[in-house]
DNA sequence: AAGTTATATATAACAAGTTATATAGTATGT
DNA sequence: ACATACTATATAACTTGTTATATATAACTT
């Protein structure tokens, strides 16, 4: 569901094929809602079906012909009615495999476990890197899309640059903190036994 | 994947049917990795054909036998390699509904949004109190189950139950900051047109 | 010159997750 | 007494997401 929305949001921007699309959400809302190229290909075709999106072959002398897709009032009302109906009940389920191994972590050594804290760290430093990266592009395009206020919509993007940066902040706190528990908790075992 | 490991994971404590499995999940890892009941059942036949469990019919008076899962020693081993080995690439990308509509909130009128915004805090007021009642399970589940050591098993689940809180807690704060600039922007485009 | 990466186009097979349906007893509300 | 909700047990159908494979050109690398 969401992610035809997403594309329908982005084609909003203006005509494009499957490659350009999953390029756009690369470096754009990936941070919030991430596609595959196979996904993308799927749904522009059940959207063309849906008559969401029409498309049109472009030939092209060098390489394969592409398929650019435009969106259409149809899909554009879709798109405007699910953006309009913010759902009720916001998820408060989550599926992260590394929090899931943490909540296993007593079965592991306790330096193992440390590594894997540094690790999540280090990791977290490199998505902080690739969000701002995110947000440069933002500015090319905001230039770039011909939209009616870009002051406007860029508001809203960095709210979402916002959001991951902060999360990422606390996510690297809170594993800071865990290591210093373990840690503390290793030596408090040890002043047991003497 | 994960979910068989967390469904093992799981039943190391002890034997279960799914339909207790379900209730464990949610009282216990739903905030890391929730599952379907329908997921569950499915999993335990592909984990017992694999001859990571096996099962028993336990016969009832009252209602339908249940079917209770135990794991073997060759599940405790694949679920031992899974814990062993954490992946390196932690993801960035996320799938986050709300966050996907934010992005695209330049499409909405200011009022409805913050509105939005507002909901948006109450639900995670709410999914703080799911937390915490998660939170005092454990202490009875830890008393419960045969572990080696309650104390350090109890560790691990504040870690992820710690992680929950301050993510939680940034999330409020961050659309609190939403709310103040998007009032912010009305009244300085105001300004602008005075 | 040969190999790798990027652009450009997808499709197929598989795995995982969601929603709907089925059955039946027990408890609670009006 | 009758309806609704909860416990308990699942299975089926459908949707969504991932991984592998296929083809072909251009550009960069060693």
């Amino acid at each position: 569901m969401s992610l035809s929305y997403a594309m329908m949001g982005l084609l909003t921007y203006g005509p494009m094929n499957g490659y350009n699309l999953k390029k756009i959400f690369d470096k754009s809302i990936s941070h919030v809602w991430a596609a595959s190229l196979s996904q993308i290909y799927r749904e522009l075709s059940t959207l063309e079906k849906k008559e969401y999106v029409t498309s049109i072959i472009q030939k092209q002398e060098d390489g394969p012909d592409k398929r650019i897709y435009s969106i259409t009032n149809l899909g554009r009302n879709a798109f405007q009615d699910w953006l309009k109906n913010f759902p009720e009940q916001l998820s408060f389920y989550q599926r992260d495999e590394f929090m899931l191994r943490i909540f296993f972590g007593s079965r592991l050594e306790k330096k193992e476990i440390i590594k894997e804290f540094e690790h999540f760290i280090s990791q977290k430093l490199d998505h902080q890197k690739t969000l701002n990266e995110i947000e440069k592009t933002f500015n090319i395009y905001s230039s770039e899309f011909t939209v009616e206020s870009a002051e406007k919509e860029e508001l809203f993007w960095h709210f979402t640059i916002k959001q991951g940066k902060m999360t990422l902040e606390v996510l690297i706190k809170w594993a800071e903190e865990c290591i210093k528990q373990l840690e503390e908790y290793n030596s408090s075992k040890i002043n047991l036994k003497k």
